[in-house]
DNA sequence: CGCCGCATTGACGTTCGTCAAGTCTAGTGG
DNA sequence: CCACTAGACTTGACGAACGTCAATGCGGCG
């Protein structure tokens, strides 16, 4: 049994592999469990933080999915990414000290809040939060480089096995199943994140049915042959 | 006259408004001459980096154009940006300590090398620095995420209005003119970056030609009716 | 002067978006 | 527990936007 009062610190969370305190010596870890300033639970379709706001802190998240998502003047929005368990969101709003885009949890969801100004303080004393804080927003720019070029000149069977495989991948690093996903998000949404239309993703995942390569029911995706989704992408040959 | 050995020190160089060095203190900005280890020129057509290189710096581009660029296995390429004096190059080799991209000089160049591990030492000791490397990685998630909105959600004339008037907005910020840019890229590299074909991109141009939105000779492209090009992105009303 | 890469333009094809109808599911309240 | 509803999803028919293929023009560089 786990103590009622139960501190969950960044040293014994069980996410410490993949989140903030990756690459950490024991006696840097203690000193990380400073940013971590509290913790907030964001319910289903609720904001974690919506652009304009004022920034703060950076959030890690502990469980549930989020969708962040920038909007135009004119309404028209894009979904810029799906984050889960031990990614790091806000840092798009570093540089104005403002969000420039919206965080919705797609299920209940909690997460760490680490304060900025504390996470910078910390950084100048731990040569590896330093490194590490530049690593997670360098590796958000390389992701999204592959964003690009996925909507830049992939084909929606292209685009949408490239997301199936990348999901279940991310999973699988959770210990997760390596070829089961239950998703979170609406077609409308993956459509969104895609650059397609809802009827698309539906179509493009019915072909895929229909090929033997995934079984779907609603939400759950199971991936029946991973190399063929894998060969639409980089077309071998 | 300038002198023969001419030492362009940030402190003295006429980007600091716009480049690294941005927001410090006379001090700090004494300091931060260190950083700059050498400069380096690159020709027409050379790369600066490639993907796979290993990772030691960021660059700080002096003069000239840069195009970034990301491949996909089958050799499929996806211009991820335009860069130009004072923006800052190389971020994405961070995560990895290996380049992901590549940066194409589009004509000739020249760039300050500043050394990773001593902008990391540096800004653990000049906190107005730190806080700038935080800024520029965080405004680069921030453009991308406008990409993302431009390549998933925008029709050809929209995405080309939206690249015109950026680009020259950002010109003019640099003390060129408000409304005449001289393409430093091909059609082809503006479609790749746009997510459009070379054809797409001419028939555009020669659409807003028609309209009395711009004018073009060749490369040399002058923006005639800036508030039309920008209700093109934004349908008012 | 001649070549080559870049650009333009046209005709046609493909992919994806639009519109619409209908089904299914999960959540709600009686 | 079941009926009801609203949102989510699927599927089809059609059309628009953009890609493909091809011919031609043009300008800069050697």
């Amino acid at each position: 049994m786990t103590p009622d009062t139960l501190k969950v610190a960044c040293s014994s969370c069980n996410l410490r592999e993949l989140c903030m305190p990756v690459g950490l010596q024991p006696d840097e870890l203690r000193r990380i469990d400073e940013i971590v300033a509290t913790r907030r639970k964001v319910k289903r379709r609720e904001t974690l933080f919506r652009s304009g706001e004022r920034f703060s802190s950076l959030y890690a998240i502990r469980t549930g999915v989020f969708k962040t998502r920038v909007m135009a003047a004119d309404g028209r929005d894009q979904v810029t990414g799906f984050q889960m368990a031990g990614e790091i969101i806000g840092l798009d709003g570093i540089v104005n000290d403002q969000h420039t885009c919206d965080a919705v949890a797609l299920e209940d969801a909690e997460v760490c809040v680490m304060p900025f100004d504390r996470i910078e303080e910390l950084s100048r004393e731990v040569t590896a939060l330093q490194r590490h804080v530049h690593r997670i927003m360098s590796r958000e720019i390389v992701r999204e480089h592959g964003v690009m070029l996925l909507l830049g000149s992939m084909r929606a069977e292209e685009r949408l096995a490239a997301f199936l495989l990348n999901l279940v991948g991310r999973l699988h690093a959770r210990g997760f199943s390596r070829d089961e996903v239950v998703l979170r998000m609406t077609r409308e949404e993956i459509g969104s994140y895609l650059g397609l239309k809802l009827e698309t993703v539906s179509r493009t995942l019915s072909k895929f049915v229909q090929e033997g390569m995934v079984e779907v029911a609603n939400r759950h995706v199971r991936i029946v042959d991973a190399e063929a989704l894998r060969l639409l992408i980089h077309p071998g040959n």
